[in-house]
RNA sequence: CGGGGCGUAGCGCAGACCGGUAGCGCGCACGGUUCGGGACCGUGAGGUCGGCGGUUCAAGUCCGCCCGCCCCGACCA
């Protein structure tokens, strides 16, 4: 490539609507460009790293013996009413109708495209077990993109989905699938771990979630240092701490001026936070019959934990979740800030299980300005579910070995699920077994995103000067850089070397525009190719070229004749430092 | 959807409080001098000031509505 033709700029300094430092980078070094709200274009530069990075995957999904297809980004929105997701799934969803009035959706995810295509190709246990996948545009209207490529609306995908006659076939796929998407973000030298998470919106038995920590991350992970163990905080459960037996003592209302928070409260009586109870007030979506259903949802917990929704959504089973206004909490009896479930009228019960265990506790007395002391389960008050819904937090206890569990922020660059015969099951997707008998299929789905990963590269690979491309995922291997001699045709020169180059087989870019040397330097810099060959009289009196690495592990000056050999030589060691770090990891189940 | 910020040349910004001929830096075009880490001099092009409406003799500036982008929250790969 010569840089003169090249279709994008650098920019000396970043739109201002960039805050994060791989938006700001891959802008600057002009691989993408945005067109609107989680929108984006990807330039040659970065179309050539993306096309690197699906090829790393491709290369991953084939190895545990993916077949690559394609489906449709545009569906019927029939196929998603056989899974009910059409109705469960809410804006998120683009939809639209076609010229006849269809209702017709823009694909998020291709459970329902592939269970229909199954439901028609499999018939035996013999075509069993199957693992296809496809890389392919998604959209999902998110509420609120942010951070560059993190988090966009227009995204692409690879998805693959496995079809399995048992559950020891989809655990052996899914097996397959953990340590594949290790190889995969180590070939593209993004540092992960995997992390337990909710199912959400895909269901299913088990998913683990692959995250890149960092702190621009906008998943909240729960990690133990002493064991390994990590739960992504929606899903993370933790030991709590058995209070004390204690004798009921007898109800007894107070007067509590002011003490509308826990904090409040808990300042005002001399009580620690863990002997008061919180009472959280929520509407719940729930969808039975095809309709929705607001459901008033009292959700208490002790005062020294939080709620965690996620758990809350999937006690009460509800499709959507927000919080009650006043009027609302009022309509069913109860008193805002002084909320108890004593009193209250035609409302969902959740308490959390460590309330039952906890004696003595201050409540909510429904009464402006009181709380009642003494406050017990079963005797003051009931529940219709009795489960864990309590967020864990910075110094929880490790459910596998309490230790104290440390809160982290993360990216999530890959996911897998374990959906067993959800999908299946909606659409009769069936086969007929060994013993004569029909059973569903038992399938996975396995989601990485190219475009995400790439700003997680960005994200981790980078200096002061610009980008600092992994080889495996840069969009060129060489950057040249002719400075312009005296005596010397330092251009001609370079240009035949550049021919040399491309005739092997390297990927070069060549710095052919009439700018000052400086210029040069620093783009090739921020662009973040691996390798730097500079053509210069100044080395060139020394006897030789300027070969550099851009992550300052090495620069050499080579002889001219032996420069193509040594830039290949160069390529493979650095390809193959990335391959060394591609090593079987343990699968944490 | 709630809270906050912003929208003026390709990019970064000033001008707005206090209404009176739209500016600066970078970039771009042309000429010249330069040429190993974002050079310098000269000349020049480039703007429906996000949109619509209102107030006014006069609106980038004041008022109203709308649109877009960013951040925090809710939500989520």
């Amino acid at each position: 490539m010569r840089v003169s033709a090249l279709f994008s700029q650098t920019l000396y300094q970043a739109p201002s609507e960039a805050d994060v430092i791989s938006h700001q980078l891959l802008l600057r070094a002009g691989y993408i460009r945005q067109l609107g709200a989680g929108l984006f274009s990807f330039m040659p530069l970065g179309k050539r790293s993306m096309v690197k990075i699906e090829d790393i995957i491709r290369q991953g999904m084939d190895a545990i013996g993916g077949q690559e297809m394609e489906m449709p980004v545009v569906n019927p929105a029939e196929v998603w009413k056989r899974t009910n997701r059409w109705f469960e799934i809410g804006a998120e969803m683009a939809r639209f109708k076609d010229r006849v009035g269809r209702d017709m959706v823009l694909a998020m995810t291709h459970e329902e495209v592939i269970t229909d295509i199954a439901l028609h190709e499999i018939r035996s246990y013999r075509q069993l077990p199957l693992m296809v996948y496809h890389i392919q545009t998604k959209f999902r209207d998110d509420p609120r993109p942010r951070a560059g490529l993190i988090r966009v609306r227009e995204f692409r995908m690879k998805d693959s989905y496995t079809m399995d006659r048992s559950w020891e076939g989809l655990e052996k796929q899914y097996r397959a699938h953990y340590q594949a998407y290790f190889d995969i973000f180590r070939r593209c030298c993004v540092p992960c771990i995997a992390v337990k998470s909710d199912v959400g919106m895909m269901g299913g038995k088990m998913a683990h979630e692959f995250m890149y920590l960092t702190p621009i991350g906008e998943d909240t992970l729960l990690l133990c240092q002493q064991c390994g163990f990590s739960s992504n905080r929606q899903a993370a459960c933790f030991v709590k701490e058995m209070p004390p037996a204690e004798a009921q003592l007898p109800l007894e209302e107070v007067f509590t001026p002011d003490c509308k928070t826990i904090a409040a409260l808990a300042e005002f009586l001399r009580v620690p936070e863990s002997k008061t109870a919180k009472a959280v007030f929520l509407i719940a979506t729930i969808s039975a019959d095809n309709r929705d259903v607001e459901k008033f949802v009292l959700a208490i917990l002790r005062g020294d934990m939080e709620l965690n929704e996620t758990k809350l959504v999937n006690a009460v089973k509800a499709k959507d979740l927000r919080p009650a206004t006043e009027e609302e909490i009022r309509a069913h009896g109860i008193e805002p800030g002084y909320g108890s479930p004593i009193g209250a009228k035609d409302i969902l019960v959740v308490v959390d299980d460590l309330i039952p265990q906890s004696p003595n506790l201050v409540g909510g007395a429904n009464k402006p300005g009181f709380h009642c002391l003494n406050v017990n389960y079963g005797r003051d008050f009931g529940a219709d579910i009795i489960v864990d819904i309590a967020a864990a937090d910075e110094g929880c206890g490790c459910p596998q070995c309490g230790a104290p569990l440390h809160l982290s922020r993360g990216v999530e660059i890959g996911n897998i699920f374990q959906l067993g015969t959800r999908y299946s099951q909606a659409m009769g997707a069936t086969f007929l077994d060994e013993d004569g008998q029909l059973k569903p299929i038992i399938m996975g789905s396995y989601g990485i995103g190219p475009g995400r990963l790439l700003a997680c590269v960005a994200e981790e690979h980078h200096d002061e000067r610009g980008l600092v491309m992994p080889i495996s995922v840069a969009p060129y291997q060489v950057y040249m850089v002719p400075v312009p001699g005296k005596q010397m045709d330092t251009l001609a020169m370079a240009e035949k070397l550049y021919q040399d180059l491309k005739a092997v087989g390297v990927e070069v870019m060549l710095d052919d525009r009439d700018e000052r040397p400086g210029v040069k330097f620093n783009d090739a810099d921020l662009l973040g190719i691996p390798l730097r060959l500079v053509v210069g009289e100044r080395a060139l009196a020394e006897g030789g070229l300027e070969l550099r690495r851009r992550d300052g592990k090495g620069g050499w000056l080579v002889p001219p004749d032996r420069a193509v050999e040594l830039v290949r030589e160069q390529i493979g060691r650095m390809l193959a430092e990335i391959e060394e770090t591609v090593q079987p990891v343990d699968y944490s189940g």
